[in-house]
DNA sequence: CTGAGACAGATTGGATCCAATAAGCAATAT
DNA sequence: ATATTGCTTATTGGATCCAATCTGTCTCAG
């Protein structure tokens, strides 16, 4: 037997494939901040009924990415000054330990797939792929770390600040920064130095945000 | 107009209804681990049809409290000793943090409260309370940093671990040191010592940690 | 006796339908 | 003219119904 086995009960439902489009639209920005989300539109864009929209509602919901009123219905949620600030806050404190705790399990393999993402990056001419590409370098060294938990939650806070993390690379003219950046930390990787990396990610971090705190007004409007 | 209104687009929804009691009951223990969660029983229990449930469990699941599988149904999930330590690791990192962002916050009437919390937990004789009231008086200093991301994940690691650190309080006599602990985490508060509340918070949580993974093995039977 | 297939009841996912509420607009009274 | 009331329509929350899937049991060939 040589075949790649799916496990088909945990094939796609309705709601979840509507979930996962909602969640990346938003993410990505292709739905404006207090756009309101009709379950009815929704649903004939995705020929369902209602109910798995709603069920995809909730779940947004639950991950912060929209904001539900009873009887008023979903918009897609934004961030204040306070959030934005505190979500850098919450990745500064996260990020930096995970990463420490990666380094040591990075094999081989798992370097030269973040070298990969590191040189995609960089040479990247194309602004709209520069956020995946920038979160693809992060997550495949963290995810080495294999703390499911911390790995979950770096994700929701990625997702809030996302679209806005794009629109201020291609604002900021953030991508030298950010490329000299991500070859001090894979280089930090490869040396098997955690401390550097942490360090280094954190620096990173800061400046992202300070650039970001600078361009959030112009972001909002 | 003398009247106390209250924003009735808040009042509660069935779904909310179902998913706010079936969160305490799982969080509680009240509900097995492994137990399967059958869509028509809650229905009936309370009086609605599967649609709210449904909405329920899909955010339980988002929750990481019940784990779904595709025309199986829900089951209340456990906790592995892996993804314990890693639970445990997340608040060793966050909470010192945050109760070192709380301290120089804390006013007379908020150290008033915990004070409060800190002696009805040392006073109190019913085990089935220790749980709440230890989760009252942390809750209470944290929510003084205003950092509403970070405590919303700290109740999500807290709301996995619950069911058990309750079992563990009466299992370890755990309740001396907790109160010691809680104690000198209260002075130091209104010291406004934060270096200090925030290395008795690592330490308080450095012990319940070693000492949970000392009880897990009898905690799982 | 054992294992493959078939059938039946239980359970979930989703569609359709109805009730409750919100929001915009016209009518009326002052 | 303006503010309040009542109506109409759009939209959401929930109930009921149907289809797809799972699971256990029973039969029967070997």
């Amino acid at each position: 037997m040589k075949l790649n086995p799916i496990d088909i009960s945990k094939t796609a439902s309705a709601s979840s494939i509507v979930f996962e489009e909602l969640r990346r639209a938003i993410i990505k920005g292709d739905l404006e901040v207090g756009e309101a989300l009709r379950q009815d539109e929704i649903a004939k864009l995705f020929n369902v009924s209602r109910i798995p929209v709603r069920e995809a509602l909730s779940r947004l919901e639950e991950q912060g990415l929209v904001r539900m009123q009873r009887y008023k219905g979903a918009v897609v949620s934004g961030l204040s000054e306070e959030e934005a600030t505190e979500l850098f806050d919450f990745r500064l404190l996260v990020e930096p330990e995970v990463i420490r705790r990666a380094v040591p399990l990075l094999s081989p393999e798992i370097l030269g797939r973040i070298r990969r993402h590191c040189t995609a990056f960089s040479h990247s001419e194309d602004p709209m792929s520069w956020g995946d590409l920038n979160r693809d370098f992060h997550s495949e060294i963290y995810n080495a770390s294999k703390l499911k938990f911390h790995l979950e939650l770096i994700d929701k806070a990625m997702n809030r600040l996302d679209r806005y993390l794009r629109a201020q690379l291609v604002l900021s003219n953030g991508m030298e920064q950010a490329n000299r950046e991500h070859f001090g930390i894979l280089e930090a990787c490869e040396a098997g130095d955690a401390e550097k990396a942490s360090e280094l990610t954190a620096r990173h971090i800061e400046g992202v945000k300070s650039s970001f705190l600078k361009h959030l007004n112009i972001l909002q409007a």
